[in-house]
DNA sequence: TTGAAAGCGCTACCAG
DNA sequence: CTGGTAGCGCTTTCAA
């Protein structure tokens, strides 16, 4: 029924181990012998078999893609960059969104043998030693998001949050706002939120009072929907506190937050500015068009891709940390 | 190195067929060996190895998801339906986004022996042949988006746009809107718009006048995305055409073209009423909240896995037609 | 330049 | 209830 290698032989008239030699291009082959084989492949419309090759190399040449959350646009192009590039090296690569378990899906890699991971995921989505279980399985892992890991065993790479939140407190200051909000989309207690950190050195590097009081974080582990963000932007509101900018973990909650404020009856930028992170596409259509600190993020996977090959190839673990850009938009304005 | 079956069995002081035996169930077992398998399983961390498994039983238990476009949130909830679905049959799903060539990924099912496939994908993206050569090679695929599919050879769900954009057209009309335009997201030459059809024949039957002048078609095969809705609604305008509605492919479009009205001075929905399709996430936070007929994406992506795996389980091959729903929201109001 | 054959780790048939 | 063993399709060492 199938054609097998052994099919292709017979045909062509030569052994199983040429005709693998003449499609792996290991070995030196006479030009006859090798049309010979070809012609055959072609006649039989034969598909070599990457189980069975699996089986024997000790390779499977299957990458993925752990994606904690498929339903931000964030992450699209983050896998496209990532997958760019690893079909430029002949990787067969998937994407699994993790959306039930995870550790689920780790296990599957150790039993597919998959040749690397890179993994994009908040760090309580899964069990950190189910991690340190793949590389000890000779799995190379590279990791975005989580700063805890350890950097001997995994690569990492991540972006610059501190810098970036730097960066978006003071161009907020700079343009006069001096109660500043940032609606964090971690709980504190499950994660260490780089952007938090950030900020609160931000605020008082500057000198602006508003300390811990203009902070809200979030309730679950992980919130950062456009819901999140509407929910969290209507807490502050109707706290009563005074703001006149917010600062949001992504451009996600940044557009729930104007949502939310707009139906408070505040203005954004008139009354309030509000700035995103990611850049993700719909913030430069939303209106108003939203300020935030841009990734690169088809770079980013393009690069995560690469720390991963490197590890594959040479062994070395890497770590890489990019910078973000401030994208000026609409929804910020000068304070009136 | 590497622990495998064999360890076991020596440590369990059976043999490998009997450790074989007890992992899968696939035979009764006295619950004293049984035990003493398990216990040397824990004790050396044995993990099956699917590779091997693959080899001999002729299954992969690995599904694949392929998106054309995982840019559009559209797709997320799809493939978290699927996902569920063929997590719970115990599939390892991945999901493949043909970021560059479909083909190619097509190729490796046929390689890597994949037990199924569901193709989400614009028909010119990918040769129609290659995915009836899935078949010939024992792997069973459903396809979405693509009416011209053989549907003796491949399962297909589609959404039934037809009654979706009559559905849509009546709502409009009964709003007083006469100029409805429809901002096709594909080109006429290339594929066969299922909205398209419908959009002229409601047209027609209410007696709108007009007919195939306020409609736009995509210029490439495939282009819904904001951008591509921003510029045709851009267009649209600028032709000095009279129109006081314009239906969109999709929400991504809906929203793009909202904000070229808005560019262009006109007001969404006091202007000009805006309609989307899908309801995507987005489309109910943007302001205005986009009102859109509405697929059931998460039991799309459900229905979807059950036609594969009754499929896959009986041989049989199936067809559904999912309706949408109409979500009346802000972008669109009665005529003034 | 080519071929024979020993595995890779697992399943399942055939015996006992 | 348990074990021996012949493959699954391919790679690669060792010989020729």
């Amino acid at each position: 029924m199938k054609v097998t290698r052994a099919d292709v032989a017979k045909l062509a008239g030569v052994s199983t181990a040429t005709v693998s030699y003449v499609l792996n291009g290991s070995r030196s082959i006479s030009e006859k012998t090798r049309r010979c084989v070809l012609d055959a492949v072609e006649h039989l419309n034969y598909k070599p078999d990457m189980i069975a090759r699996s089986m024997t190399k000790n390779e499977t040449m299957q990458l993925s893609l752990m994606i904690n959350d498929i339903t931000n646009p964030f992450y699209s192009e983050i896998v496209m960059g990532f997958e760019a590039a690893a079909i430029e090296k002949g990787y067969f690569v998937n994407v699994c969104t993790g959306y039930k378990n995870i550790n689920n899906y780790l296990d599957n890699y150790i039993a597919r043998r998959i040749d690397g991971v890179f993994v994009v995921a908040v760090p309580h989505k899964f069990d950190l030693r189910k991690l340190y279980e793949l590389t000890e399985n000779g799995i190379k892992v590279a990791v975005s998001g989580n700063t805890q890991v350890d950097h001997k065993k995994v690569c990492s790479i991540e972006n610059d949050y501190q810098t970036g939140m730097r960066e978006a407190v003071s161009y907020l200051r700079g343009l006069g706002h001096e109660r500043i909000a940032y609606l964090s989309g971690l709980s504190r207690r499950h994660s260490f939120d780089d952007k938090l950190e950030g900020y609160l050195r931000a605020i008082s590097t500057l000198g602006l009072g508003c300390g811990e009081d203009l902070l809200l974080e979030g309730k679950s582990p992980y919130s950062t929907s456009m819901e999140d963000g509407y929910g969290m932007a209507k807490e502050l509101v109707s706290s009563g506190r005074k703001f006149t900018a917010v600062i949001c973990t992504n451009d996600l909650m940044a557009m729930g937050a104007i949502s939310a404020l707009n139906d408070a009856g505040l203005r954004v930028p008139e009354d309030v500015s509000v700035m995103g992170f990611d850049d993700i596409l719909f913030a430069r259509f939303w209106r108003p068009a939203i300020s935030t600190m841009a990734v690169s993020k088809f770079d980013f996977g393009r690069k995560a891709f690469d720390l991963l090959y490197t590890n594959m190839k040479k062994g070395s673990i890497g770590y890489s940390l990019c910078s973000l850009e401030l994208k000026a938009r609409d929804s910020t304005a000068a304070i009136r």
